[in-house]
RNA sequence: GUGGAUGUAGCUUAGUUGGUUAAAGCGCCGGUUUGUGGCACCGGAGACCGUGGGUUCGAGUCCCAUCUUCCACC
C-alpha cells in the first residue's frame, strides 16, 4: 500500500508498505540480478549501504539455479538472507536484451538460454509462477520491452499485447496467492506501461492498465535507445494519468541526473545497473561529479574517493590503493567500488526525500544536477 | 678459442619468393556503460626492426663486420 505524504511541486514523498517492511520513497532499488549484487557485496552489506529494496530477475533465476530449487530452499528471502522487500523483474526486459535469442507470439516468448542454449518458454503465467516460487515481495508483470525507435504500428500492437498479458498476469497471481503452498501469499503485482516514444499510445495504455487496480505502476521501455529529453517528455505525459494513490516506478533508470528529473515529474521508485556496473569499470559517482579511478592522476592520490562521503569505503581507503587493486584485478576492488556507488545512490535518494520534506526539492535538484552530471 | 643460434613497441612474439604509412596479444593512456548475456566493449599513444657498412630502383627480409644473449664443443 502506498501513502503519499507530501507533494513538492510534483515531486512526491511517500511510504510504500509491504509485508517485509515500509519503503521510504523516492527510493532506489539495488540490482541483484541473480540474487546477489555483482562485485561481492552481501545482503549484510546492503543494509549498511542504506538499501531498502533488492531487485532480482525472474529469467536469470529460472535459468539458474531454477525457481524450483529456490522454492524448495525456502524462497529467495531465505535463500539470499535478504529479509527486506524484494522486487522481481518479470523477464520482460530479456525480451529486449536477448532479442537475438528469442521468438515472440501471443502466448509468450521462447528464449534460447544464454547459459546453455536450451529452449525456455515464458509467458505471463510462467513468469508469475516463477516469481511466486521465488516468493518475492513484488512481482512485475510480464511485458514486451521494445527498442527505440520503433514503428508506430509495432508499438501499438505490442502495447495491446502487453495489456492482454497483464490481465493474464493478474488472474494468475490471484490464483497462486490463494494456494496453501505459496511462499508469499500477499505477493504484489505491478503493471508496466509501454508505448515507446508515442505519447498518445503511452497515455492510452496507462489509462487501460490503471483500470486494473494493481499494487503499483511502472513505466517501462525507456532508456532503451531514445534521447534523454524524449524520455523526460514521455514521463511528463504519462505521470498525470497514473493513479495518485499508487506507487510509480520508472524501470531501469538511470543516472543521478535522470533520477532528479524523474522525481520532479512524480516518480517514486527506480532501479538501474549503472551504479554497480560502472563501479566495476572504475566509474564512480561523487558529491563533486563523476570520476574514473583508472585515470593516471590518481596514482599517488591518498585521499578517499569522495571526501564528503560517509560510506565505509571512503572512511578507510584511498584512491591510490583502490586504483591499484582495480589495475591488478584484485576482487577487493570490485567490492569497494560497488559499495561506494550504491551508497552514493541510496544516499542521493535520502537527500532527495529530505529536500522534499523541507519543500526545497527544486533548488536541490537545480544545484545537484549541474554537479552530478559533470566529469571531474 | 671454435661452431651454431638469437636480436622487431615497455614485455612476448608475427612478418610470406626483398615491394607502398612494419602486425598482434599483454601492458600503458583515454572513453563507453540506463528493468545486467558485461573482470565487458570502443578508441589512442608507442618501434628510425641491436649497431656500422654493402648489394639493389627498393632491405625487417640478402651479404660482410661488430656487439648482445643463449647453446654445444675444445
Amino acid at each position: 500500500m502506498y501513502k503519499l505524504l507530501k507533494d513538492d511541486k510534483g515531486a512526491r514523498r511517500g511510504e510504500f508498505v509491504t509485508n517485509r517492511g515500509t519503503v521510504q520513497t523516492p527510493a532506489f532499488m539495488n540490482v541483484a540480478t541473480a540474487g546477489a549484487i555483482k562485485g561481492a557485496v552481501s545482503a549484510e552489506d546492503l543494509k549498511t549501504l542504506g538499501c531498502q529494496v533488492m531487485l532480482s530477475n525472474t529469467y536469470h533465476l529460472h535459468v539458474r539455479p531454477g525457481d524450483d530449487v529456490i522454492k524448495k530452499c525456502g524462497g529467495l528471502h531465505t535463500f539470499s538472507t535478504w529479509d527486506g522487500p524484494i522486487l522481481t523483474d518479470s523477464g520482460g526486459f530479456q525480451v529486449f536484451s536477448l532479442a537475438s535469442l528469442r521468438h515472440i507470439d501471443e502466448e509468450g516468448v521462447t528464449f534460447h538460454s544464454h547459459v546453455d542454449g536450451r529452449k525456455i518458454f515464458m509467458g505471463p503465467e510462467e513468469s508469475m509462477q516463477i516469481q511466486s516460487n521465488l516468493g518475492s515481495t513484488i512481482a512485475m508483470a510480464f511485458d514486451e520491452c521494445v527498442e527505440n525507435p520503433a514503428e508506430y504500428g509495432y508499438a501499438k500492437d505490442s502495447c495491446k499485447r502487453t495489456t492482454r498479458w497483464l490481465v493474464r498476469c493478474k488472474d494468475k497471481i490471484k490464483e497462486l496467492n490463494s494456494l496453501e503452498t505459496t511462499i508469499n501469499k500477499e505477493q504484489m503485482l505491478f503493471g508496466i506501461n509501454q508505448g515507446c516514444t508515442y505519447n498518445d499510445l503511452r497515455i492510452e495504455h496507462m489509462k487501460e492498465i490503471a483500470d486494473l487496480d494493481l499494487d503499483g505502476y511502472a513505466i517501462g521501455g525507456l532508456a532503451v535507445g531514445e534521447e534523454t529529453d524524449v524520455m523526460y517528455d514521455v514521463i511528463e505525459h504519462v505521470t498525470p494519468v497514473m493513479p495518485k494513490g499508487k506507487i510509480r516506478y520508472l524501470m531501469g533508470v538511470g543516472t543521478p541526473v535522470n533520477i532528479l528529473n524523474a522525481v520532479q515529474r512524480g516518480i517514486d521508485l527506480f532501479d538501474c545497473v549503472m551504479p554497480s556496473r560502472n563501479a566495476r569499470h572504475g566509474h564512480l559517482f561523487t558529491s563533486k561529479g563523476i570520476i574514473n579511478i583508472n585515470n593516471n592522476k590518481y596514482e599517488y592520490d591518498m585521499t578517499p574517493i569522495d571526501e564528503n562521503c560517509g560510506c565505509p569505503v571512503c572512511a578507510r581507503y584511498s584512491k591510490a590503493y583502490i586504483r591499484h587493486l582495480l589495475k591488478s584485478s584484485e576482487m577487493l576492488s570490485q567490492r569497494l567500488l560497488v559499495m561506494h556507488n550504491l551508497w552514493f545512490y541510496n544516499h542521493l535518494m535520502e537527500d532527495i526525500r529530505k529536500a522534499i520534506d523541507e519543500d526545497r526539492f527544486l533548488e536541490f535538484k537545480k544545484e545537484k544536477e549541474e554537479i552530478y552530471g559533470k566529469r571531474i
